[in-house]
DNA sequence: ATCAAAATTTGGACAATGTCCATAATTTTG
DNA sequence: CAAAATTATGGACATTGTCCAAATTTTGAT
């Protein structure tokens, strides 16, 4: 799987690293992760990478379409592999979890703005905002931040 | 027009205060503001006023419906007074203008996800994505920093 | 109008997230 | 392999926002 990440840097005119080999595996294994939580993971794996890789690399991956970006009111930029399908996003304003959500009418529907104002418009972004299963029923009035703890995609 | 919202803050049992009606009249005046714009503003007519009572009162307001919070990447914090009609937003990419645009299809029909996971959904954040008119002609001139800009060496 | 309780405001410290910059290290090119 | 290009590093710095405890203002009841 290593050697695709290797192909796609390649195909996009970028030098191989070992840090950008790791960071592609770990948004693959970690969707919706933090650039934080991204350097923790991959420090595991490197023994050490800067912050300012960590975010070069990200911000360039989503440049080169790589890597999608979803910034939720109150948390840090997440980041995720699954790009080109315009896929949206649940978040819950109590815990801050995030599901994915297919899009609802078809394909990049959203792109019709009613009235553009001559905006050349690439994508769309849509949040829906709400309370997650969990916290429903908690009914609890913590927390507000602070993405919770992860696990990997199996 | 203060008067209004002096019984907008009564209706909602908050104390009327001159910071709030300053800052009411400050969002109803400049949409999509700024908290750290709404304070350079709100300094003018009152003389001083906290940068925690802005965001006290802002964060407030949104609370209780009197205005709404939108969060674009790259950019702080947009507060409106514009609640309730569920409309949504172009961000040029380049520069950072925000305009309105109305609901593509009616009265809030992206409240409809595909699979709610569950979750109770409150409200549907669509923002369309591109360049302004503006930035489509001006070219890449003012573009930010990414990785693949910085300068090497020199 | 006056007073005490409740609510709000203030300022300064602090936290979180991210970028800038110069230099070092690595990767690619030839 | 050496030169050139690209990338990584770390430390300073900027921005945006919150925490906290003390001071002030507003409210509600005499
Ligand atoms: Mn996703
Ligand atoms: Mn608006
Ligand atoms: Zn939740
Ligand atoms: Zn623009």
């Amino acid at each position: 799987m290593i050697d695709t990440f290797e192909t796609q840097l390649r195909e996009h005119g970028l030098s191989v690293t070992a840090q950008r080999l790791t960071l592609l595996q770990t948004i693959s294994d970690y969707p919706h992760i933090t650039a934080d939580q991204a350097t923790e993971i991959a420090r595991k794996q490197l023994g050490s990478i800067s912050r300012q890789s960590v975010y070069d690399t990200l911000n360039m991956l989503v440049e080169k379409g790589l890597a999608r970006r979803i910034q939720p009111f109150n948390s840090p930029a997440l980041f995720e592999d699954r790009v080109g399908d315009n896929h949206h996003h649940l978040v819950c304003r109590n815990c801050g979890a995030v599901e994915d959500v297919d899009c609802a009418v078809g394909y990049r529907p959203c792109l019709q703005a009613s009235d553009d104002n001559n905006f050349v418009i690439d994508e769309a972004e849509v949040t829906y905002w709400g309370l997650c299963p969990k916290c429903q029923s908690k009914n609890s009035k913590s927390r507000k931040s602070t993405p919770q703890t992860r696990k990997a995609k199996s």
